[in-house]
Parts: C-alpha cells; structure tokens; sequence
DNA sequence: TTGAAAGCGCTAACAC
DNA sequence: GTGTTAGCGCTTTCAA
C-alpha cells in the first residue's frame, strides 16, 4: 500500500506539521474544521498524513483537551455472562445501543465482574472514558453504582435502586404493575397462591422461602414493590397477605424457576396459582409443570412479568414493560439531556398482557 | 453525604496536591503504588481527596500518559440494532465480553450506523480510545475496516475479510463445512437443490436469483466459500454445479428466508433441498414451507448454518459453529497478544449436526 | 488564513 | 518515602 516504510516512532500531529512546515494548528484545522483553511493545503496535508502513516488526531488527546470521551458506559451488576442470557437486558441494551448509534457515540460495556471488593471492583468504572454512566438495575449497596456516582458524570439509574441523589432515573410502576395482575388472578377466583421472586439480597443456595425480615431487608426494591403489590391486592380482596406462600430465586439459570415451583408447591400443597416477578422464571416453572403432568392453566395458573419474546410467543400472562425503550430514553437523556441540567424521574407506562396461562382455579 | 460545598472547579490531582502541600507524585501513589508511602499519608490523602470531592484520577489523562486505554473496540458492519436479533452475533458479543470482563478490561461498542461514508463514517472509529479492535464479519471494502487499519492497533478480523494484512484472523473453514453438509445431502438422495444466502454485497431488492457474475463480485468471502463448497461437492457426486439454484437474501428480518424459499421454488419446482447459508434463513424457509403445507424432510430437506440454540431446539440439520469461542479466542488475543507479535490466523472447528430436517427425497 | 503560546490532568524517570 | 522535571498529543484563544 504505502511505498515508504513508516518510522518506528509513531507520527503525531506535531510531527506532521513540521514535516510540513506549518503550524500545528493549521493540521488539527485540516482535520477538524476544513473551511478554515485552504482546499489545496487541506489536500497537501491529508495526502501527507497517508504517506506517513498519521491515521488523525489521537482520541485520548483529543478527549483530554475537549473533555468529551465520545461514549457512555454501561454498568450492569450482574457479570455479563448473565446478562446476555437475559433477554429483557439485551433489549435494554439494544435500545440504548441504538440511541448511541444516532448520536455517533460509542457505547463502552463497563467490567462489572465478579471481583465486587470496593477498591478492586470499582477500578473499571474509575477508569472508563466516558462521558456518562447508565447504572442498570443494582443493588440498593451495589458497590460499582457508588464508584460511579464519585466520578459525578452524569447518570441515568434503570429500575434500581430508586431515588438516588443526583442520578436521573427511568423504571416503571412496579407495585401499580403487580398489583393489576395480582388483581386479575385473584379476580379469576385463585385464593391460594404464591410468588416466586427473583434473588432479593445476597445469600448463598438455590431457592429459598422468604420470611418478613428478609423481605424488609431487601436490596432490590423492584422485587420487594412487587410483592407489596400481591399482597396489597390480597387483602383488598379480602384475604390474609400472610398467607401468601413468598419463594425467592437465588441463582439464575433455566432451572431457576423449576425448583423454585418445587419449593412452593411442597410448602403449600394446595396452591393454585404462581406469580413469578420474571418471564424467565415463569418459563421456566412452566416446564417444571408440565414435567410433572401438571396442566397450566387448568390445574395451575402460571404469570410472568417483562413481556419477554418467549413469553408472549407462549402465551404468558405477564406485565409487558418497554424494555427497548427504556434502553432509548436512557440513551436520549445523556445524548441531550434537559436544558434544565436536573435529573429526570420518568416512570414508564406498563401493559397487562391476559395470556393462555392464567384460568380459573381447578375444582 | 459531604458537608463542604464542592468547588466550582473540579478537583485536580494538582489542586490536591498543593492543598496538602505534598507533591503531584504523592498523590499519585496514593491512588496507583500504595506500597510507595506510608499507610498514614496514604488515608490523610484519600480522605482529603473525599473531602474534596476528588474522584481519583482522571482516565482520559492517564491514557494519554500511560498508553493504554483499558478498552477494546468491537466494530460490527450491520446497524447495531440488527446485531442485537442475531444469536450468532450475539454468541460471539457474549464470548467476547466475558474475557473483556475477566481482563478487567471494557468493551467498547463502536457506532457503525447507516452513516457510512468514508468521511463521516469512519469518525467514530477514529474517536475511540482502545487498545485494540475487533471487527465482526465486514465486507471486503468495509469502509470502518479501513479506518481501523489505519489506526494500526492490534486488530483481529472475525470470518470476514480474510487475509487483512496485519490482523490477526478467526473463523472457521467456511469451504470444508459447507462441503461436508452438502455431502450428507446428496448421500441421501437429492440431486435438485438450492442455496439460500445471505447477501453477497450492496444490492437493492429482497430477494434475487444469483449469476455467475454477482458470485464472483462477492465482497462476502464465507457465502462465496460455503457456496463452492456445495458445486464442489455435486461436481464429486457426478451432478453438474451449473444446476444449483442460488437465491439471495438481500434484507435480513424474520420473513428473508420465506422469501427466499419461494424464489427458489418458483424457479425450480423439482427442488428437494434448500441448504441455507444461515439458521435465520432456513429456520424462516421452514416456517414458509409449513405455511404451504410442505412437510419437512418428508418433501423438502433444509439445512443451515451456524448452530444457534433455536436451530438446534428445533432439530435442524446444520454446522455448528463455535460462536462463543470465537469472541473468547479474540477477547484474548487482545489482552494477551502472543510473544511474537505476529498476527495469527485461527481456523476453529465445527461440528456436523444431522438433524431432523433432513432426510431421503419423496418418490 | 495561519501561527505562537498555553495548557487539559496525569505518570515515569530520576534525584533527593 | 517524597519531590522535580518533562512530557503524552492535542485544541484553543488570541494575535499576525
């Protein structure tokens, strides 16, 4: 391609410039603003960096000087593992990903693994060149969500943990969301049920029952909101909550939901209906059902929550959220945030999807 | 939380320094070899730097002096949002974010829109700050690819170019397997087949019958490779390649391989085989043909390409590819680059999946 | 149109 | 254990 061999110290601006014998103002101009000089010496010095091999002005200086990075970062709790099996993230992250696309921004996906000690866990997100964070659902005392919000840049918080000072958040109405659906269960005429709730704090094991103070001392307010919401619809149709059968998730997986059934089903025998706080939870008790020859919805009501592609493919009665959008809104406030430069708090609208999986109660 | 009001003006490593009358170096440590001052020094700095509001130090400088930016770039050609409803991209996305997150390292997605003019196009990629880039599956005159060359980063090409002078190269035998697929066709029987492809390079429409020309002219080297993989391996069973039918999906989206099928069938009723060159497309073919009451394999044999978990819940007949491994293979190629320095080239190996679309032709 | 000067905030040698 | 010096490569006033 190019016939002289190229040097071993790589060329600068600098070094172009005095190649040429003009200023290194005039080189950055030729790159950044090609009206300020002209056509002909414009020419000279783009014919100039190719021979030299000068791919343009180096991004990292560039951003030092302008302070502007060029991208957002992406802090999702979760290791990535996790996350890219989980289809109502990736349509987050796809939604986003598009805003970033339209604004010719990168997005930087922050290593948010498993080394979660707060001097070693927060390094990445210290070190990441951005110019805004998107924080995705994490915990109330996530380590990462606090690193973030010392680098001051601004933030948007998706779902989790709400209220954080200074941080724009977007989520939805989980409590009004669980407590239609709950109402639409108990409206069928189901009167023993439970809920299978996705992991709502650390702790070690596969499923387990969840009892007041775990549920007081939980980290995950979407979880806990929820629940409130069964409960809540509980007693306005004049049940006791106490007697709502509470199974908590620990581990994600395709089993996850499967052995959390099994739990609440050995607990309480004669449930009727599982309200799941996830489709992929849903699902996944769904199978466990069927494995056991037990019909759904004529023998079990089974719902979900998200409004996932599987789930609506399979007729899952769930809470619909606007997953990709969410993704977009999040994109849209760092991309061009309000004049007013004060976070936002915008709560996204949610549909009740009456699927094949929910029916009247057996007998 | 902090009880002074932050100042105006950020808080620099210089700022904190000459408030604590320490020198810049000091401070330095403090954040990046705590082991060069003392514990007492090192908390009065760190607290001070709270205090202060002092975030740690700035990223963007600190590549700029170090030289690394502690991100790899990953450039995909299509629109992120077709990315995103690709399995196998997202395979891939998945296998590479997972050494990116064991690194410590981020991942940065870079915008590669529908802006793809030299100019504008390649701007983003010219503004990332990484270390190093990879590019999934882009066309042989790619204008990102070409910007990322000129960067002269250590770079890894995945399927598509290959031989990128430079870069380092992952795929797989794009010729062998397909070879190898359409040879377990024609052992069962069939001898009028067709091939559904991808697209072979920019053209309008949906769907289009391919010449001889159109083939040599691909810019896709795997299609072209999977395709002589197949008239190689009639032209060894005795039938003549000039009889294969050859369809081309120009769109991508969920119907593409419907269409295709159809084409196909319109041009040569006798067909008793359609092998895809993507599960996307014969996992769509298989829903048009049931759709038109055409039974498979009893009527109409279709295979793919790729291994994604649909295609292999529903029994089809493919190669499997090692879609995960790939991204691991170039995650850590990037983050520890072999001793020589040389680009290395990596041909991984797949695997023959006999399903259940494929069986002996009717009659 | 072009150039000179002044940093952006940080770290790596090397001296003390 | 701590400080001094010298940039990393660039953009941006401001003046010519």
């Amino acid at each position: 391609m190019s016939r002289s061999p190229h040097p071993r110290r790589r060329a600068t601006l600098a070094s172009l410039a005095s190649e040429l014998n003009v200023s290194r103002t005039t080189i950055s101009n030729a790159y950044n603003r090609p009206d300020q000089l002209s056509t002909e010496l414009r020419d000279r010095i783009l014919q100039a960096a190719k021979r030299l091999g000068y791919p343009g002005p180096d991004p990292v200086a560039r951003s030092l000087r302008t302070r502007k990075a060029g991208a957002v970062g992406l802090v999702i709790a979760e290791p990535l593992t996790y996350s890219f099996s989980d289809p109502a993230a990736l349509e987050f992250v796809a939604g986003l990903a598009q805003t970033c696309e339209e604004a010719g921004q990168g997005l930087l996906l922050v290593a948010a693994g498993p080394g979660r000690s707060l001097a070693d866990g927060a390094s990445s997100v210290l070190s990441a060149g951005v110019d805004g964070f998107v924080v995705y659902a994490a915990a109330g005392d996530d380590p990462y969500l606090k690193a973030v919000l010392d680098r001051r840049l601004p933030t948007v918080v998706i779902d989790q943990p709400r209220e954080v000072p200074g941080a724009s958040w977007i989520g939805i109405d989980d409590y009004a969301a669980m407590r239609e659906l709950a109402e639409h269960v108990l409206g069928l005429g189901h009167r023993e049920i439970a809920v299978l709730t996705m992991r709502l704090g650390d702790r070690d094991g596969e499923v387990a029952l969840v009892d007041e103070d775990r549920l007081r001392a939980s980290t995950f307010h979407t979880q806990a909101d929820r629940i409130a919401g069964v409960r809540d619809a509980m007693a306005a149709a004049g049940l006791d909550p106490a007697g709502l059968t509470l199974v908590e998730a620990l581990r994600q997986g395709p089993t996850a939901g499967g052995a959390a059934a099994e739990l609440a089903l050995r607990s309480n025998p004669r449930l009727t209906a599982l309200l799941c706080t996830a489709d992929a939870l849903a699902l996944s008790a769904m199978d466990y059902l069927r494995g056991h020859g037990i019909y759904v919805p004529g023998q079990m009501t089974v719902t979900g929550f998200d409004g996932v592609p599987e789930a609506l493919r399979r007729g899952l009665t769930t809470v619909a959220q606007p997953t990709v959008a969410k993704g977009r809104r999040a994109g849209e406030l760092l991309h061009h945030p309000p004049r007013s430069g004060e976070p936002v708090i915008e709560t996204l609208p949610v549909e009740l999807i009456r699927g094949r999986t929910s029916g009247p109660p057996a007998g």
